[in-house]
DNA sequence: CATGAATGAGTATTCATTCAT
DNA sequence: AATGAATGAATACTCATTCAT
């Protein structure tokens, strides 16, 4: 009963920031949608941007642990990158809004300071390029792949998957393409025909 | 010189709030940037939302200009989707910063108001996705490209070009694939092999 | 027309004085009213203090000019009374609002500056004490009225006469009593039974 | 000492709104002269607004405490009458000078908000009007009175409370008669000669 | 006469944060 | 662990007034 509030206010901030952004967000607001007073805040947090700090934080913590839970042992390398695709094209389904939240742009407020937020959204584009990297590199050394350049295909791989990521998160639905027709277009650019 | 302070207004405004978001600049902050006082932000516009509105729909215009500009009477389709794509991978390179503002998140503080930032960023998208899909049906009559589904491929560039233009946008050099290898890659996927 | 533009500065002005109140008033307000642009009521006038006073004292001479215009050369001191109870009773009917402004509290604003405002609600109460003390003191000589204290009724009888007036003024209708009765009564109130 | 801010603010706006009005008394001011900061007055209300309601709201229930203390059992309707004359031509005497708000004009900016302001004023006049008819009818059922109509003389002794009450809130003391006159005069209209 | 442009001094209100308990 | 009360520093916006033309 008393450790929950720690998490009643942790949740409380994160449907807010994701539903209305940091600024639009205050903290009385916070402890509104928390039950609990402001001061409580400042007991348990520094202040309003640790709150966000940690709510990212945790959110980039689970989002590498199902990286990792990705399937290793595919028959082929395209396998894992069309595991990585699905991924990020379903993601915040099962799962907490905060994901919305390592994604979309850092408050201005924060960026200028060197906050956690932008260090984790390069790190996060950092994982999702050395995995497609890897797939890339294992599927050309096996002659899975047409040979291509390397570093390119994983930028343009990288390009998509942060779009279909976006889409989902702003919930753009009209514009998100389907999932077959990606992996089949995904398909032809890699696989040699 | 001293005459078009209401121009010196937008380009202030601008500027800040495409460095720093709506949120984070002040009227205050406008009005000195713009050498100019603060009531003289109310003389010419309602208020710091019909800044933001004038700016953004000014920047639309001019971007809805680029469109209709590029060339039309190529010899093949896809050279007009690489114009396209092009287009999106240099913009704002010569131009005023207020791309960035069509393209960025709208500040959350407007988007509930049905603000007219999200209609444009609606349209943006419309406008490129029926270039594209028009390109790629003439493609597909003329035999140019392997037939695919066109509403799929319509989304799957539509992605990539969101996607590189917001990493233009963004500056996120090291993520940008170069124009080259992105046409390559287009072309593999579009034009029998 | 060119003269016209004054009155119509001055017509603009009382009308929102009178509905709005002189703070709630803005210049601009006045200026559009009369269809006119702001500087032009500072080529006028002083400011927005002299169009009000300008406003005020033209009301008070219109005021004066009916006071004097009472019949003078009644048959009874009653009747003099009686027409006086009903001009206050049917002001503003067939006139501008301006009448509003002389009665209603000044503009606090104004209050402190000693401003004309309260100079002429003093001497609007003079002149209608004197008015009623002269009738009565000329009704008690010819024995017209049962011999009252001539300054406890003048008194007596301006109350009810703001009071009828300010009840006119502010159109609370269900609280005026009709001319009828209020003739009846002080009919009964003056002369021998 | 220090507990009760919240009756500072209240008592400080108080002073403020009757000796100045609403409008020219800023939240600021307010906030110095109860020796608080300006957004504690925004912690304990909701606003200026809501100051002023809580204030005419309070001296309202006074009032008509005030009217129901009014003694019941007396000999004499017209006693009951003279008590309730007295009790308006003595107010604020010994109390707050919150009377003056709730009898004063109402400030325009809330006129048209449907304000409590505007119905306080309302009930106060159906107050005072039933209780002088309820003392008429009573008195003429005892025949203490020269049958009137009740309806006109309850306009017409109401109009006198409301002047009375006016010229002592206004402190316009030469021209408010004195109580002695005043019974005399309600008693030569009211009782048979 | 008339005005477009411009401003100094406010003005109610908000917000993250802190202090005493 | 928790809170009621309090605040410094903004923050968008307003208004009477003036200046150059």
């Amino acid at each position: 009963m008393a450790k929950n509030k720690k998490q009643d206010i942790l949740k409380a901030a994160a449907n807010l920031f994701s539903s209305q952004g940091y600024n639009n967000s205050t903290t009385l607001q916070i402890a509104k949608e928390a039950r609990v007073t402001e001061p409580l805040l400042y007991y348990h947090f520094q202040g309003k941007e640790e709150i966000f700090t940690t709510i990212i934080q945790e959110a980039f913590q689970e989002y590498v642990r199902q990286i990792h839970s990705l399937p290793g042992n595919t028959k082929t390398e395209f396998e894992k990158i069309a595991s990585l695709i699905r991924l990020h094209m379903h993601i915040g389904e099962t799962d907490s809004p905060d994901f919305k939240l390592i994604m979309s742009n850092c408050p201005s407020k924060l960026v200028s300071k060197k906050h956690a937020c932008r260090d984790i959204q390069q790190k996060q584009q950092e994982i999702v390029s050395s995995y497609i990297r890897d797939c890339l590199e294992a599927g050309n050394a096996k002659g899975e792949f047409e040979a291509q350049p390397v570093d390119h295909m994983t930028l343009i791989l990288l390009s998509l998957i942060n779009e279909f990521l976006y889409m989902k998160i702003m919930s753009k639905k009209q514009f998100q393409p389907d999932e077959q027709s990606v992996m089949e277009f995904c398909k032809r650019s890699l696989l040699p025909s």
